[in-house]
DNA sequence: GTAAAAGTTGACGTTGACGTCAAGGGCAAG
DNA sequence: CTTGCCCTTGACGTCAACGTCAACTTTTAC
């Protein structure tokens, strides 16, 4: 198979499946006339890449751990990385969590029946959960923002 | 408060403060000398703002939904933004799963006691579930990564 | 044979959220 | 007065995963 082929069934570009292979992360056999070919099972390989892509792995990261996904043996130190990894990982699910439940406040008060969402009578929506001791007038209160024009044009 | 309060207090370096400044996500007043002076409120802003970058949005994004966390009030428009955002980052998750699992996958079967971890008894631990159609002895099987020297130094 | 489609290397462009100098001003302590 | 710390604007640097264009060769379709 051919790269336009491989990018096709993968679902990416030949210019990021030449990228990988520059990075070291795919190798690809040559014609005579010096076009690449590629096996069958590339195509699995190029799409764990981008799902390792997608979670935030550097391809410096992803290239330490190509040993022990070509040969199933790993040294400690890429069980070590895996594991780091997965922490990274689980840390950044918990983040995008926060971040929802911070839109979902702010959604639910804007739903909430209170009268023209007086916003005198609610907390910020995005203020986390420990109760804002008094934060008697302090002389500053110039933190607001201009929004331009919106131009949904 | 001036700008290294904010940035301590927050998490963040005073660079960060004066380029949210220079995006409209934040405002400051302005001491006789030209410092900028924000209300003790701006640290809960900051981390408003930094729970949104983590998650992904872009500055862009996040000056839209200010309106709304400035006045309480929104346009329909904020609303579908805020929606969409919030499937962003629900899908976000699920592919951080997804890569998650997958590394699992590779940790379970790098810790299963088959003798010598044979290559030609198992799937790929990286193969989606589907059971990958005999690939017929393809006559390309030049796909293996070099690692280079791994200098743990 | 001829034109279109696909592949090659090389090299520069992009984007976003800052980091990092550079050069200078303001202000309390000693 | 000087030292030291914090502040200011301005401007260039960074890093990663490609996009994009150029100039050219190979393969494919008719």
């Amino acid at each position: 198979m051919r790269i336009g082929d491989i990018a096709r069934q993968a679902g990416v570009s030949t210019r990021a499946l030449r990228y990988y292979e520059e990075q070291g992360l795919l190798t690809s056999a040559r014609s005579p006339s010096g076009q690449r070919i590629y096996p069958e099972s590339a195509v699995e390989r190029v799409r764990l890449i981008q799902q390792l892509f997608t979670a935030g792995l550097p391809s410096r990261i992803i290239l330490q751990l190509m040993p022990y996904i070509d040969t199933g043996h790993g040294s400690p130190e890429v069980f070590e990385l895996m594991a780091a990894e997965r922490n990274r990982i689980t840390a950044a699910m918990a983040d995008l969590a926060a971040a929802r439940d911070a839109l979902d406040r702010m959604i639910d008060i804007a739903n909430q029946p209170t009268p023209e969402h007086c916003p005198a009578l609610r907390e910020p929506p995005w203020a986390p959960y420990h109760p804002a001791q008094a934060t008697a007038a302090d002389p500053t209160e110039a933190v607001l923002v201009r929004s331009g024009e919106a131009g949904t044009a």
